[in-house]
DNA sequence: GCGACAG
DNA sequence: ATCTTGTCGC
Protein backbone atom coordinates (compact mmCIF):
# COMPACT_ATOMS: atom_id res chain seq x y z
CA UNK A 1 0.00 0.00 0.00
CA UNK A 2 1.22 3.30 -0.93
CA UNK A 3 0.58 6.89 0.35
CA UNK A 4 -2.17 8.56 -1.44
CA UNK A 5 -1.31 11.83 -0.11
CA UNK A 6 2.23 11.97 -0.60
CA UNK A 7 1.74 16.12 -0.05
CA UNK A 8 1.73 15.32 3.61
CA UNK A 9 4.19 12.72 4.69
CA UNK A 10 5.97 13.57 7.80
CA UNK A 11 8.95 14.40 7.07
CA UNK A 12 11.83 14.70 9.96
CA UNK A 13 13.84 16.99 8.52
CA UNK A 14 11.14 19.51 8.72
CA UNK A 15 11.91 22.16 11.56
CA UNK A 16 9.23 22.46 14.33
CA UNK A 17 7.59 24.95 12.86
CA UNK A 18 6.71 23.65 9.48
CA UNK A 19 5.63 20.65 11.55
CA UNK A 20 2.82 22.46 13.22
CA UNK A 21 1.81 23.87 10.05
CA UNK A 22 1.53 20.69 8.17
CA UNK A 23 -0.50 19.32 11.40
CA UNK A 24 -2.67 21.95 10.86
CA UNK A 25 -3.22 20.90 7.03
CA UNK A 26 -3.42 17.26 8.19
CA UNK A 27 -6.36 18.12 10.61
CA UNK A 28 -8.12 20.23 7.87
CA UNK A 29 -7.30 17.54 5.67
CA UNK A 30 -8.96 14.99 8.08
CA UNK A 31 -12.48 13.75 7.91
CA UNK A 32 -13.90 12.87 11.31
CA UNK A 33 -17.31 11.24 10.19
CA UNK A 34 -18.42 7.95 9.42
CA UNK A 35 -16.94 8.11 5.55
CA UNK A 36 -16.28 4.44 5.45
CA UNK A 37 -17.88 1.50 3.20
CA UNK A 38 -18.28 -1.39 5.81
CA UNK A 39 -20.70 -2.00 8.42
CA UNK A 40 -19.26 -1.54 11.82
CA UNK A 41 -21.46 -4.34 12.93
CA UNK A 42 -19.35 -6.82 11.33
CA UNK A 43 -16.30 -5.73 12.62
CA UNK A 44 -15.79 -8.51 15.24
CA UNK A 45 -13.28 -11.13 16.66
CA UNK A 46 -15.90 -13.97 16.30
CA UNK A 47 -17.44 -15.75 13.48
CA UNK A 48 -20.80 -15.05 14.25
CA UNK A 49 -23.73 -15.96 12.32
CA UNK A 50 -25.29 -12.59 13.00
CA UNK A 51 -22.61 -11.14 10.95
CA UNK A 52 -24.67 -9.57 7.76
CA UNK A 53 -21.65 -9.62 4.96
CA UNK A 54 -18.02 -10.04 4.54
CA UNK A 55 -15.99 -9.17 7.47
CA UNK A 56 -13.41 -5.86 7.00
CA UNK A 57 -9.41 -6.47 6.96
CA UNK A 58 -8.39 -4.49 10.05
CA UNK A 59 -4.83 -3.66 10.44
CA UNK A 60 -2.68 -3.36 13.68
CA UNK A 61 0.43 -1.10 13.41
CA UNK A 62 2.90 -0.90 16.50
CA UNK A 63 6.38 -0.42 17.12
CA UNK A 64 9.62 -1.40 18.82
CA UNK A 65 12.72 -0.43 19.33
CA UNK A 66 16.54 -0.85 19.09
CA UNK A 67 18.40 1.71 19.72
CA UNK A 68 18.29 4.56 16.59
CA UNK A 69 16.53 1.73 14.53
CA UNK A 70 12.57 1.11 15.27
CA UNK A 71 10.80 -2.66 13.82
CA UNK A 72 7.71 -1.20 12.46
CA UNK A 73 4.82 -4.36 12.33
CA UNK A 74 1.50 -4.25 10.77
CA UNK A 75 -0.71 -7.15 11.36
CA UNK A 76 -3.92 -7.71 9.33
CA UNK A 77 -6.82 -9.45 10.68
CA UNK A 78 -10.07 -10.19 9.53
CA UNK A 79 -12.59 -11.49 11.74
CA UNK A 80 -10.01 -12.84 14.43
CA UNK A 81 -7.89 -15.17 11.72
CA UNK A 82 -4.48 -13.00 11.47
CA UNK A 83 -4.26 -13.27 7.40
CA UNK A 84 -0.90 -11.12 6.68
CA UNK A 85 2.07 -9.89 9.01
CA UNK A 86 4.90 -7.21 7.53
CA UNK A 87 7.59 -5.57 9.28
CA UNK A 88 10.03 -2.87 8.23
CA UNK A 89 13.15 -2.01 9.86
CA UNK A 90 14.31 2.24 9.43
CA UNK A 91 16.22 4.43 11.14
CA UNK A 92 15.01 6.59 13.41
CA UNK A 93 16.27 10.73 13.12
CA UNK A 94 14.65 12.59 15.02
CA UNK A 95 13.74 11.94 19.26
CA UNK A 96 10.69 11.56 20.52
CA UNK A 97 8.48 14.60 20.97
CA UNK A 98 5.11 15.11 22.67
CA UNK A 99 3.11 16.46 20.18
CA UNK A 100 5.28 15.10 17.15
CA UNK A 101 5.01 11.89 17.48
CA UNK A 102 4.19 10.87 13.77
CA UNK A 103 7.97 13.00 12.42
CA UNK A 104 9.53 10.08 14.63
CA UNK A 105 7.70 6.82 14.09
CA UNK A 106 6.03 7.64 10.58
CA UNK A 107 8.72 6.79 8.27
CA UNK A 108 9.06 3.90 9.85
CA UNK A 109 5.25 2.67 9.14
CA UNK A 110 5.02 4.23 6.38
CA UNK A 111 8.14 1.74 4.99
CA UNK A 112 5.88 -1.01 6.38
CA UNK A 113 2.99 -0.03 4.68
CA UNK A 114 4.65 -0.87 1.74
CA UNK A 115 5.44 -4.30 2.19
CA UNK A 116 1.39 -5.17 2.31
CA UNK A 117 -0.21 -6.87 -0.38
CA UNK A 118 -3.99 -6.01 0.65
CA UNK A 119 -5.52 -2.71 1.54
CA UNK A 120 -7.25 -2.61 5.00
CA UNK A 121 -10.25 -1.20 5.74
CA UNK A 122 -9.45 0.39 8.87
CA UNK A 123 -6.33 0.91 10.80
CA UNK A 124 -5.54 0.76 14.27
CA UNK A 125 -2.39 2.90 15.59
CA UNK A 126 -1.13 3.25 19.24
CA UNK A 127 -0.95 6.46 19.71
CA UNK A 128 -3.89 9.63 19.46
CA UNK A 129 -6.13 10.89 16.60
CA UNK A 130 -7.63 13.55 17.28
CA UNK A 131 -6.46 13.84 20.88
CA UNK A 132 -3.69 16.29 20.02
CA UNK A 133 -2.59 20.05 20.31
CA UNK A 134 -3.45 20.19 16.35
CA UNK A 135 -5.86 17.68 16.35
CA UNK A 136 -3.19 15.87 13.47
CA UNK A 137 -2.04 12.73 15.85
CA UNK A 138 -0.25 9.84 14.35
CA UNK A 139 -3.56 8.47 13.59
CA UNK A 140 -4.82 10.95 11.73
CA UNK A 141 -1.57 12.31 10.18
CA UNK A 142 -1.27 8.76 8.82
CA UNK A 143 -5.11 7.96 8.08
CA UNK A 144 -4.73 10.95 6.27
CA UNK A 145 -1.31 10.13 4.59
CA UNK A 146 -3.11 6.88 3.25
CA UNK A 147 -6.88 7.65 2.93
CA UNK A 148 -7.44 5.08 5.22
CA UNK A 149 -10.33 4.97 7.76
CA UNK A 150 -8.22 5.05 11.30
CA UNK A 151 -8.55 4.90 14.61
CA UNK A 152 -5.98 6.39 17.31
CA UNK A 153 -5.62 3.66 20.74
CA UNK A 154 -3.66 5.53 23.57
CA UNK A 155 -2.84 4.46 27.16
CA UNK A 156 -2.36 7.75 28.37
CA UNK A 157 -4.17 11.24 27.93
CA UNK A 158 -2.31 13.64 26.12
CA UNK A 159 -4.11 16.46 26.35
CA UNK A 160 -7.92 17.73 26.83
CA UNK A 161 -9.28 16.37 29.73
CA UNK A 162 -12.46 13.92 30.87
CA UNK A 163 -15.36 14.66 30.99
CA UNK A 164 -15.62 12.71 34.34
CA UNK A 165 -13.32 11.00 36.55
CA UNK A 166 -12.16 7.85 34.90
CA UNK A 167 -11.06 5.88 37.96
CA UNK A 168 -12.65 2.48 38.84
CA UNK A 169 -15.06 2.33 36.24
CA UNK A 170 -16.43 -0.84 35.52
CA UNK A 171 -15.99 -2.43 31.88
CA UNK A 172 -17.60 -0.79 29.15
CA UNK A 173 -17.95 2.55 30.80
CA UNK A 174 -16.86 5.26 28.70
CA UNK A 175 -17.06 9.31 28.42
CA UNK A 176 -15.75 12.10 26.68
CA UNK A 177 -12.45 14.13 26.05
CA UNK A 178 -13.03 17.16 25.46
CA UNK A 179 -10.82 19.70 23.75
CA UNK A 180 -9.05 22.01 26.62
CA UNK A 181 -7.44 25.40 25.74
CA UNK A 182 -4.00 23.34 24.92
CA UNK A 183 -6.20 22.20 21.42
CA UNK A 184 -5.48 25.23 19.59
CA UNK A 185 -7.50 24.51 16.70
CA UNK A 186 -10.33 23.52 18.50
CA UNK A 187 -13.71 25.29 19.81
CA UNK A 188 -13.98 25.06 24.10
CA UNK A 189 -16.07 22.29 24.17
CA UNK A 190 -15.43 19.83 21.17
CA UNK A 191 -15.32 16.20 22.17
CA UNK A 192 -12.29 14.70 20.59
CA UNK A 193 -12.08 11.60 22.19
CA UNK A 194 -13.01 8.70 24.43
CA UNK A 195 -11.69 7.05 27.62
CA UNK A 196 -13.23 4.01 27.23
CA UNK A 197 -12.93 1.22 29.85
CA UNK A 198 -12.13 -2.08 27.49
CA UNK A 199 -11.12 -4.52 30.87
CA UNK A 200 -11.80 -4.61 34.45
CA UNK A 201 -11.45 -6.48 37.36
CA UNK A 202 -13.66 -7.39 39.94
CA UNK A 203 -10.70 -6.72 42.54
CA UNK A 204 -7.12 -5.21 42.26
CA UNK A 205 -5.91 -4.28 39.47
CA UNK A 206 -7.63 -0.89 38.99
CA UNK A 207 -7.24 -0.91 35.03
CA UNK A 208 -7.06 2.57 33.80
CA UNK A 209 -8.90 3.24 30.60
CA UNK A 210 -7.88 3.21 26.74
CA UNK A 211 -8.25 6.55 25.05
CA UNK A 212 -9.92 6.25 22.00
CA UNK A 213 -10.25 8.96 19.41
CA UNK A 214 -10.80 9.13 15.26
CA UNK A 215 -7.99 9.10 12.99
CA UNK A 216 -9.17 9.51 9.33
CA UNK A 217 -12.60 9.02 8.15
CA UNK A 218 -13.67 7.43 11.81
CA UNK A 219 -16.63 9.37 14.17
CA UNK A 220 -16.21 9.92 18.21
CA UNK A 221 -18.56 7.60 19.13
CA UNK A 222 -17.66 5.10 15.96
CA UNK A 223 -14.35 5.00 17.00
CA UNK A 224 -15.14 3.73 20.61
CA UNK A 225 -17.79 1.19 19.34
CA UNK A 226 -15.19 -0.32 16.68
CA UNK A 227 -12.29 -0.54 19.41
CA UNK A 228 -15.08 -2.35 21.76
CA UNK A 229 -15.85 -5.29 18.81
CA UNK A 230 -12.00 -5.31 18.46
CA UNK A 231 -10.93 -6.03 22.58
CA UNK A 232 -11.30 -9.93 23.45
CA UNK A 233 -10.22 -10.87 27.16
CA UNK A 234 -7.68 -7.54 27.33
CA UNK A 235 -6.91 -4.48 27.81
CA UNK A 236 -5.71 -3.56 24.30
CA UNK A 237 -7.84 -4.38 20.78
CA UNK A 238 -6.84 -7.72 19.62
CA UNK A 239 -4.99 -6.15 16.16
CA UNK A 240 -2.74 -4.12 18.98
CA UNK A 241 -1.58 -6.89 20.54
CA UNK A 242 -0.90 -8.67 17.68
CA UNK A 243 1.01 -5.90 16.11
CA UNK A 244 2.90 -5.96 19.25
CA UNK A 245 3.99 -8.84 19.91
CA UNK A 246 5.17 -9.44 15.98
CA UNK A 247 7.04 -6.49 15.97
CA UNK A 248 8.61 -7.78 19.46
CA UNK A 249 9.51 -11.17 17.49
CA UNK A 250 10.93 -8.80 14.40
CA UNK A 251 13.12 -7.46 16.95
CA UNK A 252 14.21 -10.24 18.55
CA UNK A 253 15.68 -11.74 15.09
CA UNK A 254 17.68 -8.27 14.20
CA UNK A 255 18.96 -7.83 17.89
C1' DG B 1 8.23 31.35 35.28
C1' DC B 2 5.27 26.81 36.09
C1' DG B 3 3.14 22.66 34.63
C1' DA B 4 1.93 19.00 31.14
C1' DC B 5 3.33 15.99 27.75
C1' DA B 6 0.91 9.68 22.85
C1' DG B 7 5.34 6.39 22.12
C1' DA C 1 9.17 3.19 24.13
C1' DT C 2 13.06 0.54 26.99
C1' DC C 3 15.82 -1.46 31.15
C1' DT C 4 14.19 -6.10 34.26
C1' DT C 5 13.07 -10.79 38.94
C1' DG C 6 10.10 -12.29 41.22
C1' DT C 7 5.45 -12.83 42.43
C1' DC C 8 0.30 -12.86 43.12
C1' DG C 9 -3.77 -14.91 41.15
C1' DC C 10 -7.14 -17.00 37.73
Amino acid sequence: MRPANPEFLPDPALDRGEMEDLQFEVADAADWTDAFDFDPANVSLGTEASLTGERPLVAGVDQAFLGEEAVSAIVLMRGGEVVERVHAVTDLDIPYIPGLLSFREGGPIVAAFEQLSSDPDLVVFDGSGRIHFRQAGLATHLGVVFDVPSVGVAKNLLCGRTAEDVDGRPEGWRTDVVADSSVENAAPEDRIGHAYQSRQYDSEPIINPLYVSPGHRVSVPTATELVSRLCGGYKLPEPTREADAYADEAKGEYA
